[in-house]
RNA sequence: GGGCAAGUGGUGGAAUGGUAUACACGCAGGACUUAAAAUCCUGUGGCCGAAAGGUCGUGAGGGUUCGACUCCCUCCUUGCCCACCA
């Protein structure tokens, strides 16, 4: 007899992964007289230790990995490392360390701490995207797009410190300032290159539609931050030199309101618009004085608007008046023509900047709460619909109809044209950094911007480069990186310095894990074809958008290259909720963690992963209670009693005559069904029932008397029943339970228990009844007991007496094996 | 401002429109022990009642239904995401 403790549950814990390791239990090929199944959650950052919610996401996925090997399925299930990025060049400035080797030991490390948590990877598929042979795939990517027109580059305004001399990312902007140094933040024109994601428009947002197994908000999050929306083009003439303005509107039904235009200090007619006029310098100056305030604080909706005559005027088109132009800072020139209509009663920016600026007002749409409404007393815009006025020929029409009807009469009169807007922008790849894939670029005198030929790839980073933080990109400061021969011509050239975005990384992972030792190609297409797509994909919401976008954008630009058969990498989606500490989110800056090392070194790595899918359904927040583990713990110690001290092999067969036999297979047939089904997921997959399933079978076995071979027979079916469907959330005690009972190793092997829909019948069942809606009554009856007999039963209660007696029964209706309503 | 979730015992949470609170945690009482820990047993939504039982009860208010945590409408609260996107 072993007792369950600590020390035991270490060196069983051992004991298996050991095995594991061994003998690659979870090394897999493509085969296609098999059933593929491809689990894959999202790749970490490897920074050195794992947290909750990296044992959360992965105990999810572990669970579902070895509930469809047991299926008989074969199982895709790896894991890597997103392993660029700029954490390790802080931890090189801080530490005066190189960040690759910072990085490769965060790995070990990483990898030692996974192997703890018995999660079932194949191994030997393992990849780091700092390898050289998996960015050379980033650099082919990129080539095969400049090659499509995909990549291209473009000057664009980029957060800049002063003082770093460097690009800050939005996040790194704090108030305006460089996180760094705290040097006000300004707005600099940089050459950068660009993926064209705006090519995919239509089939990202089209698709989207075939992304049936995905949580409706990742749907709608992604649908918004594509935001497709349908307006107009209206042209305005300017009366200066009688050039055309554009403005792009989704209110038509507002035109004949439009007061003034507005346009983005970034916008191209302005600078001739006002040259030579008394209003070129405070125009100038207020273009200037934007420029230099960072993005981040620009773009804030609170903020005052504002902005500054032009002194000049646009014609409207459809009623001829002159109305002025002006400068806004509200208005964003990537959107849209960068130029917009202002309708102050009916768009409340409008309407701020109006008040601010004192510029007039007419109200085109009429309030039904509020029809004699006049300007000079609105409080706010009114936004909601209602009867067009003013507008000539079309009041009186509902302004939704308008919509339309505006929008076709203004393009009959050539006034604009009807046209459709992104809110997507094209993917800025370039960073300004180290510790990313070198951008494979040569710049030459003569040739110009020369690709890397596929030959030369991959180009590599250099190694003991001197990272600071300051002076611009590391990589500017390595001469023989930059100074090279240029492929064209073989004169003297120019390396690109800047590497690319780490998401570029992450968008394509999960087609190289199909063939990950593969040199010659990104992946073989074969193999590709066998696994992909993602069958369940699983990670936090918070890559809800970029990352899940970026990778279907990759996804559909390799199948137009013909290397993928799916255009969809990810078939069904889980985002797991986060891990929480006293109710706040657990992370390190709020010092409320709880280091899962901890846990597994007193209760081992099976009780952590019962823990944690028993606390909360996987896609909502978990709160962490210490107290809850032990309970864990106590469960696994039940399971693990009985079959050390009760299991006893017998060469009986089980019997089923008493009815304590009876209910016992009755509870068994009833787990494998619940358990089976909420590990298939058709309706969301649902842990923490099948672990109490687990419970209320466990409870069952051991009120269970063994009194005969028989009994002890059918004990040992129930017991083994357990283990089967226990071992995807406990593998280490699962696997140990299984040898023990006699079996061979290891149980991911073992086909998952089926079940007798006959045998969930119950013999009899209590059925209640309820008069008028309140229940007053219950029988013990025989199951499937008919109306007849059942209307006697309720004819002689005498509990019913006081509520029927002298009544006239309405209805009387029986819901089989439940419950009988009386109305009376 | 827009979008999406979610509100159930002391706590985490269960409930194809059919006995609300499964399964746990916690707590209380008991057994074992010199004692404690561990383990086991019993109880555990509120109110009235000795009990039988009654009554209220799933954020608030309405509606549909024989019957509503579940479906519909209005509102409140919390969380997450997006947001000067014209």
């Amino acid at each position: 007899m072993k007792s369950y403790n600590t020390l035991e549950i270490k060196r069983i814990e051992d004991k298996w992964r050991k095995l594991w390791d061994e003998k690659k239990t979870f090394k897999v090929s493509a085969d296609p007289a098999k059933k593929k199944y491809y689990v894959l959650e999202m790749f970490p950052y490897p920074s050195g230790k794992i947290h909750m919610g990296h044992v959360r996401n992965y105990t999810i996925a572990d669970v579902m990995a070895r509930f469809k090997m047991m299926q008989g399925f074969n199982v895709l299930h790896p894991m890597g490392y997103d392993a660029f990025g700029q954490p390790a060049e802080n931890a090189a400035i801080k530490n005066h360390t190189d960040p690759g080797d910072w990085t490769y030991r965060c790995i070990a490390q990483m990898r030692d701490e996974l192997k703890m948590m018995g999660f079932s990877y194949d191994w030997d598929r393992e990849l780091a995207t700092c390898d050289a042979e998996y960015y050379k795939w980033n650099q082919w990517i990129f080539l095969k797009m400049m090659e499509k027109g995909l990549a291209y580059k473009k000057a664009s305004p980029v957060n800049w410190c002063p003082s770093c001399l460097t690009t800050l990312a939005n996040e790194e902007v704090i108030h305006g300032a460089c996180w760094r140094c705290k040097t006000e933040v300004v707005q600099k024109d940089l050459e950068q290159w660009y993926l064209k994601i705006t090519h995919y428009n239509d089939a990202l947002l089209e698709d989207l539609k075939k992304l049936k197994n995905w949580p409706s908000r990742v749907v709608a999050m992604q649908e918004n931050w594509i935001g497709k929306s349908y307006g107009v083009e209206i042209y305005f003439k300017i009366k200066r030199n009688g050039g055309r303005l554009s403005v792009f509107t989704t209110r038509p039904d507002t035109i004949f309101g439009a007061t003034y235009v507005v346009l983005a200090p970034e916008h191209p007619l302005v600078a001739a618009l006002v040259k030579g006029t008394p209003a070129e310098k405070a125009v100038t100056d207020f273009v200037e004085k934007t420029r230099n305030v960072a993005k981040s604080v620009r773009v804030t909706g609170d903020s005052a608007k504002e902005g500054v005559f032009t002194g000049q005027y646009a014609s409207n088109p459809v009623t001829d008046e002159e109305i002025p132009i002006w400068i806004g800072d509200y208005v964003l020139m990537d959107y849209g023509t960068g130029a917009i209509m202002a309708v102050p009663t009916h768009d409340q920016r409008d309407f701020l900047f109006s008040k601010e600026h004192n510029l007039p007002l007419r109200i085109v749409i009429q309030d039904p709460a509020n029809p004699d409404a006049k300007p000079e007393d609105m409080k706010a815009a009114f936004e909601g619909e209602g009867k067009l006025v003013n507008s000539k020929p079309f009041n009186g029409i509902g302004n939704e109809e308008a919509k339309q009807k505006i929008s076709q009469w203004m393009e009959q009169q050539a006034m604009g044209k009807i046209t459709v807007n992104w809110r997507l922008r094209d993917w800025l790849i370039s960073r300004q950094r180290y510790w990313g894939t070198p951008i494979p670029i040569i710049y030459c005198q003569k040739c110009g911007t020369v690709p890397v030929p596929e030959k030369d790839l991959p180009v590599e980073l250099p190694q003991n480069v001197k990272i600071t933080g300051e002076g611009g990109s590391p990589l500017l400061k390595v001469p023989e990186f930059v100074n090279v021969k240029c492929p064209k011509c073989g004169e003297k050239a120019r390396r690109e310095t800047d590497t690319m975005a780490t998401f570029f990384d992450s968008s394509w992972y999960f087609l190289r894990f199909c063939s990950p030792v593969n040199s010659e190609k990104i992946f073989d297409e074969k193999e590709a074809a066998y696994w992909m797509p993602v069958d369940q994909y699983i990670g936090g919401i918070e890559h809800a958008i970029l990352h899940l976008l970026y990778s279907r954008f990759f996804t559909k630009f390799l199948n137009d290259l013909g290397l993928v058969n799916v255009s969809e990498p990810f078939d069904r989606l889980l985002t797991q909720g986060m891990v929480l500490k006293d109710g706040e989110v657990m992370s390190k800056s709020r010092g409320n963690t709880v280091d899962p090392d901890s846990v597994i070194s007193k209760y081992g790595a099976d009780t952590l992963r019962l823990f944690i899918l028993f606390a909360a359904p996987p896609e909502d927040q978990l709160e962490w209670n210490d107290s809850a583990i032990d309970g864990a713990w106590k469960f696994l110690s039940r399971v693990w009693n009985l079959v050390d001290m009760k299991f006893k092999s017998v060469s009986a067969l089980p019997s089923s005559l008493t009815s304590q036999d009876k209910e016992l297979e009755r509870e068994r047939n009833a787990a494998i069904k619940k358990i089976t089904e909420d590990l298939s997921g058709h309706e969301g997959f649902k842990f923490n029932t099948a672990i109490s399933q687990l419970m209320v079978l466990t409870n069952r076995i051991e009120k269970y008397e063994i009194k005969s071979p028989e009994q002890q027979a059918a004990f040992n079916h129930a017991v083994k029943t357990l283990v089967m469907l226990l071992a995807p959330f406990a593998p280490h005690v699962g696997e140990e339970m299984w040898e023990m009972m006699g079996n061979v190793p290891s149980i991911v092997r073992a086909s998952w228990p089926t079940y007798n829909e006959a045998a969930l019948k119950l013999d009899a069942v209590t059925m209640v009844v309820q008069i008028n809606g309140k229940i007053r009554s219950k029988y013990e009856v025989q199951t499937d007991t008919q109306e007849d007999r059942l209307r006697d039963l309720v004819n002689s209660d005498e509990k019913l007496k006081a509520y029927i007696e002298g009544k006239e029964i309405k209805k009387f209706i029986v819901i089989p094996n439940k419950l009988i309503s009386i109305v009376v």
